[in-house]
DNA sequence: ATGGTTGGGGTCCAA
């Protein structure tokens, strides 16, 4: 069976209505996963959704902030989120469907200073990184089938940003974060399955600031939206794709949507 | 070294 995940920094589901519908349409993702849906719960739009073709849908929303969202064409069954750094912050979705454990996460940005004894945010950022690793480690295998998806707001390689030397001082790219995402990613074997088809000394980027003049002229990216599958899933791995001309949609988010599609 | 833009909610914070 094909399956195609797409995941996506969507900055308001409510305000991009329309872009979301535009890549169920254009991309026809089986399962579609939203990061800073910033809306609550109870107030996530349903209806045009279903409409579309997505009838199973799972939302963790706040007011204002973060939220997160799954939808899909398929069935699955809701799994447990851990109240991560006992924040109650709505950070992560776990699903099951088709015998994958699907995982949505919206990892915290983690502001300005990158350091975590001035910047309680860096701090934070680390302390979500650490209980990924460790809740992962202590409760999964590398066995499992599982795809972990999301706004991770950590470019790892050097090639996952415009300017390796330039960004090696700025939240998202820093030695310490980078340390700390590989660390989680080897704990349990996970494979980026984006990487898995782009060669790692080639340029990739799914986030570029909106302050810049022109995004796509200077093309100052960071690769922070990312798709990883368990050692079961690799060879099922089919192919990759970033919607970059997403960042030129008029009113779009600073994000794009990333897309692998797998034979499962 | 600095500023640049966006969204949500409300006259500022987070990204």
């Amino acid at each position: 069976m094909a399956l195609r995940v797409t995941t996506w920094n969507i900055n308001s589901v409510r305000l991009r209505q329309d872009l979301v519908l535009r890549v169920l349409r254009e991309l026809d993702p089986d399962v579609l996963c939203l990061q800073e849906i910033k809306v609550e719960t109870e107030l996530f739009p349903h209806d045009p959704y279903e409409a579309a073709g997505y009838g199973h849908r799972a939302v963790f929303g706040q007011k204002g902030y973060h939220g997160v969202a799954i939808l899909s064409k398929l069935p699955f069954e809701r799994g447990d989120s851990p109240n991560w750094c006992e924040k109650g912050d709505c950070r992560h979705l776990a699903v099951r469907l088709d015998g994958i454990e699907l995982h949505n996460f919206y990892v915290p940005s983690g502001g300005d200073v990158p350091d975590p004894a001035v910047n309680e945010k860096f701090a934070h950022k680390l302390s979500f990184v650490d209980e990924m690793e460790t809740w992962f480690g202590a409760n999964r295998t590398p066995s499992d089938r599982m795809i972990l998806v999301g706004d991770l707001n950590i470019a790892p390689l050097e090639h996952d940003v415009w300017s390796h030397r330039q960004l090696l001082d700025v939240v998202s790219h820093t030695p310490i974060e980078v340390e700390k995402l590989t660390r989680l990613q080897r704990r349990t074997d996970w494979v980026d399955a984006v990487r898995h088809f782009v060669p790692a000394d080639q340029k990739l980027y799914s986030w570029w600031s909106y302050r810049a003049r022109d995004w796509r002229l200077s093309n100052r990216g960071r690769r922070l939206d990312h798709i990883w599958v368990t050692p079961p899933l690799k060879d099922a791995l089919r192919t990759q794709s970033i919607l970059t001309d997403a960042r030129g949609w008029e009113r779009g988010s600073d994000h794009v949507p990333v897309t692998v599609d797998l034979a499962v």
